[in-house]
DNA sequence: CTCCTATCTTGTCGTTGACAAGATACCGGA
DNA sequence: TCCGGTATCTTGTCAACGACAAGATAGGAG
């Protein structure tokens, strides 16, 4: 464990992303952080500043992955729908950043650039602004719900399947066909 | 400034209220609290135990409020929508606090009562499952990015209603399903 | 008046975030 | 090979915080 560690932003990102999926946000030491990664406890804020800018580049990874997850063109409301609650699930330490107040500098560069993509991402599953607002809140509810604890099941995906479908059915323009391109 | 302030804890809910309202649930300490209030920095411990206990509260006044607002019976879909939609807005404080993770002590019997209260308005608003879970989806999804700065505009109820109108539209209990006729 | 209990205060300890200053490793040029 | 510049990481420090313990005060019951 030398003085240059190689990659511990990276590995401080992904520490913090597992603090905040299994604690919240709130949970996050700065102090911890570095006992995890095996650093002084002054180490973590050289790569980001300060605590809040952990959380700021968590959620700007976040919007960059949301926006990856949404990208795959051509299909319907009901799968990009899916698609943005199983980013919301499989990646709970981000999601929860991404959306929060207070806890991020919210004017930083980066973030504002990825919060761009993932927002231009939305736009292109939805380009009738009333409907992505719409299906936005279908989707962000959901997801937001299912990780709070107050939407249960089995799985996130099959409990959210009928209801995206649901609730997004009158909204879709084309309708999702599979074979439809 | 005497031993017995009277209604101390009232006092310090309205307190956090606002300091969750403004910056967050991350950015209430127990000290500046009792700072507010003018007592000793011990005090709200008295009260609510430990910093979680005062979230805990906040979110189960929420909870009441928000199963009163729903209350009014007769009201269709929309109209219980933008109810939430309202709540959110107007008690931001209390919203933040209510689904969020790792905040607040999940077990507290005052919080579950709580819950129950609003749940079982909500489901009285959606007596089927999946509407009640698309339903909800909707109006949350949209109260929380509209807190989040997400979705903005002049006014939430005025740019809610369209969007709520349309999602809510084909779920009303007694309305077709979409897609087919 | 006396006890009893809830309420609030004072005092303290370990932890944290933030900052300052120093130590170490990499990297380019001569 | 050596030298200087810079990014990376460490050590040291301070005020603020959450939590706890123990004491002081107020109001009510008998």
């Amino acid at each position: 464990m030398a003085y240059h560690h190689g990659d511990l932003r990276r590995v401080l990102l992904d520490e913090a992303a597992d603090v905040v999926a299994e604690h919240g946000p709130s949970a996050l030491s700065l102090r911890d952080l570095a006992r995890r990664a095996g650093v002084s406890h002054a180490a973590p804020a050289h790569h980001f500043g300060d605590k809040a800018g952990v959380l700021t580049a968590l959620a700007a990874e976040g919007h960059r992955l949301l926006a990856r997850a949404l990208e795959p063109a051509e299909q319907g409301l009901l799968d990009a729908g899916l698609a943005y609650v199983d980013f919301a699930v499989t990646h709970p330490g981000h999601f929860a950043v991404m959306f929060g107040r207070g806890l991020v500098h919210d004017v930083d560069a980066e973030l504002v650039a990825a919060q761009d993509r993932s927002g231009a991402a939305l736009r292109r599953a939805a380009p009738e602004p009333v409907v992505a607002r719409a299906a936005w809140s279908v989707v962000h509810g959901f997801a937001a719900l299912w990780l709070a604890g107050a939407i249960t099941g089995e799985d996130a995906t099959t409990v959210a399947r009928p209801v995206l479908a649901r609730a997004l059915g009158g909204l879709d323009p084309g309708g999702p066909s599979p074979g439809h391109g």
